[in-house]
DNA sequence: CTGAAAGCGCTTACAG
DNA sequence: CTGAAAGCGCTTACAG
């Protein structure tokens, strides 16, 4: 009645009730040591005597015991919530994205949290800015085209909340990137559609909004350079990596005087477009027109004839982001991942084949 | 120096630093009342004098007070964190039923988990209840087929932890349940497959696991029944959700001595796949086959004829999800959904047509 | 190397 | 109708 300890069990040794989870305090009592040591163990702040240490993470192995995360974050101000932030429109992306972070949070205590913003918002960065802080997130990963946005960046760091960017290009520093290299995929669909032996070749770039948009045509044109091609103006087309821009622009290229025979489409859904102006032309693919996409999304294997396009490797880059971005801040949580940077890989399908003519 | 609220202030009713964010402590303070009076106005718990509740919310206005999360979790026992726990594999609804829920979400101090889940898994039940406890989650909302499960509602009864099911039939209370009605739909596709004429009529099943798969079939034989119209033996196939399975399945329907003029697939997967098929075998849609799917994924659009199919609101869903879920243990958060039951509804394309024997 | 005290910002009985 | 005390389960200075 007197030991506050022994609430609803008289024994000491066994006081652990078997459906309730147990507390640092039971922790320190059962090692007989104080909360604060369990607590150094815990967080790995050294200064424990070894034989002190083993003894306590014995018990706390034992009995599966895991700190609450909610006193944890209470007392640290800062919670284990990771938020990813994404304008992406790709629904492939966005559940690859996800699965890769979860893949690389599996077994930690870290949750993932979606953010989904809209870059219109007037209030956006204040939006992000105020959701973090009162969630106390350790962090957030960012994809296009949020995270090419250098205002939200520095509004980030002046909150001092850690992130990963993932983009076409280094923007930042090497431990808040990874980097996708569109470049370097958008260079090999070229010399794929120059070594098929087309002449006449177009491009239908992405939204401004997008630096892969931008890096997707620098890097068609370096690799149609090495074939001493190039994209005229009347090949070179702006599209909004949607559906219905592909298909007009695939319409716009196919009534020119003189079509072209390949176009490169900056992304899946912009190819598909073109299949649609092509089919609604009476022409086929890719006997009159051969297409590249970019993404490697679904539809790129439903279909008909499959589409030539460029992989990512989305999942893999969410693990890798989250993996970054833990390690950068709790070294013991997770290893650092061996690489911050993914490569494009091309996908030769049937969307493609040499001009007719030739 | 001996006031230990005037810390980097000296005046008092201006002791409100910028850029920190106040407390409890705070507004209590401001309003001259204690915290727990604070507590009461902010949890709604009534027998406050409305004179003092008014000038408490006037301040929590003023300053947009709003309590730390993880403070309140911890006290409460219960955090206000969401989890989706889902194994489905189309991405499109995943995606819909996360914006869905954020959309319920918005303006609330809410936020959603996200959870995948395996249901091979064979740690799968222990492994959600051990989550939800550590985190204390607020509920959960489950997609099919995980919804489906009675085993894990068992375990999540048993751990008293709220929870809204979305699946094609009522298998819970209201309270727990959003229902979608594809026999409804189903049925709809039968009535248009009819009316256009035709008699040899196919279906291609999703899986026993999914009991939409169950439900589409069993509305598409009532639709058909009111034409006194059937589906075959030889005309019934099983088929996985996936491509592939639709393909596989469309192939063995056209190599029957007499193949169906019209299919109906059991998603848009699987339409796509038997498109594939035709195709391979040189015939068109809907000339030689007519095809109905469901879903109305992005691909109905994208292919070529576009795809007749049935359409479920599923952010709309993701949205009444969240209101069920926690206008029913939080009232004074959200108001109760209007309706928890949706209703598909029949888009029809260019994938169907009259047979052309007709 | 280890611990007692105070605190993170809330809420829950218990008084009054 | 309102408040002082204790507690949720952790961690942070501060001692020793």
């Amino acid at each position: 009645m007197t030991d506050p300890d022994s609430d609803d069990n008289g024994s000491k040794a066994a006081a652990v009730p078997a459906g309730k989870k147990l507390t640092i305090t039971d922790i320190a009592r059962l090692a007989g040591v104080s909360k604060k040591t369990v607590s150094r163990v815990i967080n790995r702040s050294g200064l424990v005597r070894d034989e002190t240490r083993d003894k306590i993470l014995k018990i706390v192995d034992e009995y599966d015991f895991q700190p609450d995360p909610q006193a944890r974050a209470l007392a640290l101000r800062r919670s284990h919530l990771i938020a990813l932030i994404s304008d992406q429109p790709n629904p492939q992306y966005v559940v690859d994205i996800q699965s890769g972070i979860l893949d690389g949070l599996a077994e930690t205590s870290y949750q993932l949290v979606v953010r989904p913003c809209d870059r219109e918002s007037p209030t956006l960065y204040d939006d992000i800015c105020e959701i973090i802080r009162h969630q106390k997130f350790f962090g957030v990963i960012l994809t296009p085209s949020i995270s090419e946005d250098d205002e939200l960046i520095g509004r980030l760091r002046q909150i001092e909340c850690p992130y990963v960017r993932i983009a076409a290009v280094s923007l930042d520093s090497p431990e808040n990137m990874i980097e996708t290299h569109d470049y370097v995929g958008a260079a090999e669909a070229a010399r794929h559609i120059a070594d098929l032996g087309h002449r006449d070749i177009a491009h239908i770039r992405g939204p401004d909004m997008f630096l892969s948009a931008k890096e997707r045509l620098r890097g068609f044109r370096v690799g149609l350079a090495e074939y001493s091609l190039s994209v005229t103006d009347e090949y070179l087309l702006r599209g909004g990596y949607t559906f219905e821009s592909g298909m007009h622009c695939g319409e716009e290229l196919l009534s020119l005087p003189k079509p072209p025979t390949a176009v490169f489409a900056g992304n899946d859904e912009m190819a598909v477009g073109v299949y649609q102006a092509v089919r609604r032309a009476g022409l086929r693919v890719p006997e009159d027109l051969s297409i590249v996409g970019f993404d490697d999304a679904p539809i790129a294997t439903r279909i008909w004839p499959m589409l030539t396009t460029v992989r990512l490797p989305i999942r893999y880059m969410g693990r890798t982001a989250v993996q970054l971005l833990v390690s950068n801040h709790d070294r013991f949580a997770m290893e650092p991942p061996s690489a911050t940077s993914v490569m494009p890989s091309l996908i030769v399908r049937g969307s493609t084949a040499a001009p007719s003519g030739s």
